[in-house]
DNA sequence: GCAAAAGTGTTGGGCCTACACCCATGA
DNA sequence: TCATGGGTGTAGGCCCAACACTTTTGC
């Protein structure tokens, strides 16, 4: 009995704010400009769950994230094995993809500016990248970022996200951002912060934001007994 | 390499609608007062939905169904090996349990009266359970159980189900009897078959039902290409 | 004829959408 | 002073929830 479960593993798609984009966090492969999403196995004595704490840490330094398994991804061939291994030929000796993986699924949502993005022993880099301008992955890792991203869509819909992906102190145009750039498309502002500001989620704080060009915006922070309650019922309703 | 995947199953709610009340298929194990919920393992050669579809069909006989993955159950002692060894010590050696098993949940819905229900190997009785008379459920089922169930209502409250659900000719109130033991609560018909109508899901035949005490409700029909067309809107919205 | 279930409309309130102008700031 | 982005209110329509009586049928 190995020390991992054989033929299970699981990838993250990591989610970031900044800049007024969302970012999703890539490894690129040592000596070739192949990217992957960060993923791991799960070891016999640890949960899927606690698996994918771990991967997360390992990849970001943080320990307090916001984490949820949204798909296991189980085709038989789940990308072609002939062309993984020659892309990477220069790192894996052979058959490590011999035998065919299922993999779970999770996203996260992080706090861009307390990430130190950390390589794994495959990888040189860690980096940020623009939803948009993600490359063409190795394995199914597009196939699994899109899906990681619909779910995140769906659940951003139904409940209230931005605890996690925002800073402790954000502005109502940061607020705003975050969610198209999450939607994808363009928010009214006055119907935005109304129907934050009757959630309660969120709390206007006696600041501005200074040293920023032209009209200096509100600081609010989210309440986040509120923000819970708001969770659990289940309310917030964006289409 | 064995023919399974080792340490990975997977477990399947399935839902039938009859006599007004949500019912779940459980399988009664031979010589035992003990249920369990369908399941299987993945071969090798198949996908892991394909597996699931396998396993409905051999406890079903149905072949064209609507299954749903909704969660992998990954803790590392997802229930008590001492427990269930005891509890099954008639029918099973010994080490079968002894590694730890990652599984799968799908839910699937079917109609009640297609189904032919079938025992497995281990099992005496394949049958329909009301879902509020389910008993206590060997491993984790219970909580596979109950999370399916969770799945099914966060879908039915935004999307249509039924047409999986139901006869191909049903009237107004079985509808809306199915929609209310989903969803564990009681709706009003009037507003309900506003709601039901105004999506174009279903239509209305120049038939009623004959033969029932009292009033004789007209029949309805889905109208396929008009469900999937509101499937895809996500349209339909339940709280 | 009686008991049981089916069928049916209206009203009020809340929520969502659409829409445009003034204000504050740094350059 | 100007350019840029922030801040704010109102009106119309839609959808939802609440609510009760009449009709039909089998017995």
């Amino acid at each position: 009995m190995s020390d991992i479960i054989p033929q299970l593993s699981l990838d993250c798609v990591i989610f970031g704010f900044h800049d007024s984009t969302l970012k999703v966090l890539l490894l690129k492969w040592k000596n070739s400009e192949e990217y992957s999403l960060p993923g791991g196995f799960i070891k016999q004595s640890e949960s899927i769950d606690a698996a994918a704490v771990r991967v997360l840490n390992e990849r970001t330094a943080l320990d307090k994230i916001f984490l949820r398994q949204f798909h296991t991804f189980g085709k038989v061939r789940r990308y072609d094995n002939d062309v993984i291994r020659q892309k990477l030929s220069h790192l894996i000796e052979e058959p490590i993809f011999h035998e065919r993986v299922v993999s779970v699924g999770y996203y996260a949502l992080v706090d861009y500016e307390k990430v130190f993005p950390n390589p794994d022993i495959f990888t040189e880099k860690c980096e940020w990248v623009d939803i948009d301008e993600v490359p063409e992955l190795l394995f199914d890792h597009n196939e699994i970022l899109n899906k990681g991203l619909k779910s995140l869509r769906l659940e951003l819909s139904f409940q209230p996200v931005g605890l996690n992906l925002l800073p402790d102190k954000f502005t109502m145009p940061d607020m705003q951002r975050m969610y198209e750039s999450i939607l994808g498309k363009k928010i009214d502002p006055r119907n935005f912060q109304k129907k934050i500001l009757k959630t309660g989620i969120v709390i206007r704080l006696d600041e501005v934001k200074k040293g920023v060009a032209h009209k200096s915006p509100y600081l609010y922070q989210f309440d986040e007994k509120r923000y819970k309650e708001v969770l659990e019922e289940g309310g917030l309703f964006f289409s």
